[in-house]
DNA sequence: CGTTTTTGTGCAATCGATTGCATCAATCAC
DNA sequence: GTGATTGATGCAATCGATTGCACAAAAACG
């Protein structure tokens, strides 16, 4: 078996309090004893419980995340971003995917909750509609952290990049360059980020007086099919756009790829933008313009408001920690009419 | 506070051994008492307390997953790969990176033998050269899992793909193309991966008396930088190589960079294969031929290894459940010779 | 020198569930 | 009808550390 205080006490001669005090580095405890007990410690290779001590103090140490899908790239930067900051602080970062279902959702955040986690960290499923699950976590008085994905339906910690305002980065560089007849590719417009990429959209096109008609905007396109897909129907139009936003990278890169297949000058004739800055739009030909959402950053800010959110005076009404990042347009050729 | 076994044993005028019994479905107890309890602990929305019940029972549930950089599609497909069988065999995975780092290796593999995880899934770190801490694991009886980068110097299971396996395919298919004069991009060599991707190479020039001259080999090539750099190395050379096996795709694409700016038509003139068949590899132009490694397949794979051991029996002497996957080559334009 | 304060340590309760053993009532066998 | 078995539940110890309170010894104070 392991070592555990009790032993490392018996050795010496102290009572097991003696020695968690001093390896916990109590100001009561006399230096001796203090180096006594850590040399035994080491002599005998003693490794805290930490479940132990996490049922005693009430703390775990422990952060739950749950991600849509660890294996994407935007979110294992947020993860890697969480887990940086995290394990500096002395936590331990729990990950449960809940492949954008609702149902798994719910049960991940029962799971993490049986924890016992100091705090959840979380994005929200595509498919959630209700947030019950999440409001439970807070009224069992829980830090909790929403991030990219977020709702205000729960009163709670959040970070986001500014969407409309990276939305209003991409469209208005379409339009600087000259485009005119501007097309969108939607992502599920239930998620306020992707309300927000659309709403961006539509407002600057009427600050600048430009067209949007119904057949400019091709929803639910989130994956290269849907961007062919889209590209296919555009081209059906009487006056099909010149350009393209895409809230996806991946939509972007369909379009890319029809756009290249029929021999369309990708930038000159059509003008692309995508959204997330995905590895691939800069390895692509010719490489494609996207916004930067410094996934690692969210992280990593995720995991300071939890920590800040820990700090917080109980005294104090709460006001909860909402962080919004700037996102980032990166311009690269699929935008440039004119070279 | 939360509810506890006790508050619903008050409530109900039974025990608390009575309660835990009805929850987790103790033949012993009649069928209306665990009707009745499960009623309460619903009504009074009462939740496991996962620690308490790991700190006696020995079982903490958790397993713990080491990986050198959460931010690499390989290892993102990996720990969702692990994340989806532990969680549908009720274990919640905790994350720690390396950085490829032995100190933070050692340090993380402390904190997760503190947590009392019931396994351990490791790829070790470029740095590793000792390996104490993973010993330490095994002694301590916790089943351990090495994945992709793995040793033969711990007694240990482990999952991999067939490196020497892959790498015969990547250069055999280059040989067949009619390439004659193939040149190699390592890894570090003391990792068992690139030293199997490496003797590959060696075996299957010999063995078809082809030509290996020390100037075909490019050390420690795992970015695109480097690739770049060998390219230009190997230009100087009088016979120059007219293929190039990476042992990393990111490797693979720093060269095909480097082919382009100097206007060498990739496939006839200079064949290209990478490894790891990253998401990028099948997106640039020309696309990039490539070896997949499955990294879904292989943590789920190291997660069923994990439950493997855990099952096993202790009377028997120790047998370690190794798993080798079969690599994939995947054929894309960059090695094809005559169109 | 007596009293107060400080210092160092131990006792015992506690966190919340699990589990071996004991208990008691009901049922059964002979 | 008596002893044996079965079924249902409770008692109390336990996992390993933490922590409020008590207490003795030492130090400081007037």
């Amino acid at each position: 078996m392991r070592t555990t205080i009790t032993d490392i006490a018996r050795e010496l001669r102290v009572s097991a309090s003696t020695v968690s005090r001093a390896l916990s580095d109590h100001p009561r405890i006399s230096a001796a004893t203090k180096a006594a007990v850590r040399q035994m410690a080491k002599q005998l290779n003693y490794q805290q419980n930490s479940i132990a001590a996490a049922l005693r103090s009430g703390r775990s140490h422990i952060v739950g995340v749950l991600v849509p899908t660890a294996n994407r790239n935007f979110f294992a930067g947020v993860v890697q971003g969480i887990e940086e900051v995290a394990s500096a602080a002395g936590y331990n970062v729990v990950i449960c995917q809940t492949h954008d279902t609702p149902e798994i959702e719910s049960r991940s955040v029962e799971t993490l909750m049986r924890l016992r986690v100091d705090g959840l960290i979380a994005s929200i499923s595509m498919g959630t509609k209700g947030y019950a699950h999440f409001q439970a976590v807070r009224d069992a008085n829980v830090p909790l952290v929403l991030y990219d994905r977020t709702t205000r339906e729960v009163d709670c910690a959040s970070v986001e990049i500014d969407d409309y305002q990276g939305a209003r980065l991409a469209v208005g560089h379409l339009i600087e360059q000259g485009y005119r007849r501007i097309a969108i590719l939607h992502g599920p417009p239930h998620l306020n980020i992707y309300q927000a990429r659309r709403q961006a959209y539509l407002d600057l096109l009427a600050e600048h007086q430009l067209p949007s008609p119904p057949g400019y905007r091709f929803d639910r396109c989130l994956r290269p099919e849907d961007g062919i897909a889209a590209f296919e129907q555009f081209r059906q139009l009487d006056s099909p756009p010149d350009a393209v936003f895409s809230t996806s990278d991946y939509g972007a890169l369909g379009i890319a790829q029809a756009a290249k297949a029929h021999r369309i000058a990708i930038g000159p004739e059509l003008g692309i933008v995508g959204f997330a800055n995905e590895p691939f739009s800069a390895l692509v030909e010719p490489t494609l313009s996207s916004v930067e959402q410094h996934s690692s950053a969210m992280g990593r800010a995720a995991a300071q408001a939890f920590l800040a959110e820990l700090e917080r005076d109980v005294t104090e009404p709460y006001v909860p920690h909402r962080k919004v990042l700037e996102p980032q347009l990166i311009i690269r050729a699929s935008s440039i009419r004119r070279p």
